[in-house]
DNA sequence: TAGATTGTTAATCGATTAACAATC
DNA sequence: TAGATTGTTAATCGATTAACAATC
């Protein structure tokens, strides 16, 4: 096998792929055919050098003079993440957030399809939410199985998240987005990505916080 | 002025702050007064110099052979990240996301207080949303102003972000939390920090991907 | 051909981790 | 005192950026 095929590709360009996603699909509408990185680079505020690298990770190659094909490049990217194909997915957790991300349009464009959700309290279950069906938490293995759910949308409280995502992994899903501000213990097997809300939070409001303290700081030094 | 103040923190380690304190939260909810962050650190999986470090930056400082006092070191990083008092903010796109983020208990805990929403929509003007009032996108300058609110929590599809946006610097605002998947550009004093939920699904589906193309991989060959 | 652009290798930068002195 | 733990300086590691050869 291919050892290259072991060493995943670096989070932070992974991270940036959609970007380029968006953009790319931007052009295309507008009919270009054919783009070089130092034009995305100048368009994404990064560098020539990045994009390359990044773009390289999709496996494309593009024509020197030339550039990349643009709808090549989109196929590239979409296969690279797997958002060419539609990937189904549960949500645990039917509280504000977990209904929200229900009826949230702009997944569709990346492929994935939330299904339903589930919850513990008897209030939620039996009431559709933007058109889909909340089940009873003990009904997820059954369905998971069934249904050959791969992805799971983790929205419940801190309190509920370990237990919950115990439940995702006897259920047989394979993947688990974690929107509980916590980490999860989870088998080797089972790939975790955490949607941190606090942690996103934190950088904004401690910066806010020193420019706060620093306009503070300037006010009392001049008086 | 001490030049320190001007290197702001890593954004890394600002990123765990809101591990170490939901984890102080829970020791001193158990009544224990004093913590190493040996032991933190094997708690949250972390090494010990890391959260030495992390936590250096609160400008605590611990007792050698003790460990560090819980309630000071709570209270150091409150004050840091500025969750110590309560910030206000506004959402700008009462879509469903928006009208999520409206309904979600847990930023209580991180000191931020969302006063209403806004948006373009006629439909959704004056709707209250979790018991939030929903105004019309041109009040957002004025109320801004006199309601001194410094964050806004940008909300809208992402062809409507930058002007969104540009209405938010308009208004006064100090530091935009944007959910939408796209690059904002404002003057240097806006604080904009990216909440990227599709930079987070990229990284989970290109594991996914790269997972199941794995498997396919190996049971092609043993055929 | 000349020049623009790709692909790759080397240098730089920042964050993490390791080593160790200071100290209660 | 001895030993555990802090605080700090040095080494390592990974990602970004720069340099440059290959090529259409």
């Amino acid at each position: 096998m291919n050892p290259d095929m072991l060493r995943s590709a670096p989070v932070p360009s992974v991270r940036r792929m959609p970007l380029y996603l968006r953009f790319l699909k931007q052009l295309k509408s507008r009919g270009r055919q054919v783009v070089s990185c130092t034009h995305i680079a100048h368009e994404l505020g990064l560098v020539n050098t990045q994009v390359r690298k990044d773009l390289a990770m999709t496996g494309i190659v593009g024509r020197p003079k030339v550039g990349y094909d643009v709808p090549a490049l989109i196929a590239a990217i979409e296969g690279f993440l797997g958002w060419n194909n539609t990937s189904d997915a549960f949500i645990v957790g039917a509280g504000s957030l977990g209904r929200a991300l229900m009826g949230y349009d702009g997944f569709r464009e990346y492929g994935l399809n939330i299904l339903a959700a589930f919850d513990i309290d008897p209030e939620r279950v039996g009431r559709p939410v933007h058109g889909k069906e909340v089940f009873a938490l003990e009904r997820l293995p059954d369905l998971a199985e069934r249904l050959h759910v791969r992805i799971g949308i983790l929205t419940v409280p801190a309190k509920a998240a370990q237990d919950a995502a115990n439940l995702l992994v006897l259920s047989g899903i394979r993947a688990i987005w974690n929107y509980a501000p916590i980490g999860l213990e989870v088998p080797e097997s089972v790939i975790v990505e955490n949607m941190n809300l606090s942690a996103s939070l934190a950088v904004l409001s401690s910066r806010l916080a020193q420019t706060l303290r620093t306009e503070m700081g300037l006010k009392t030094e001049t008086e």
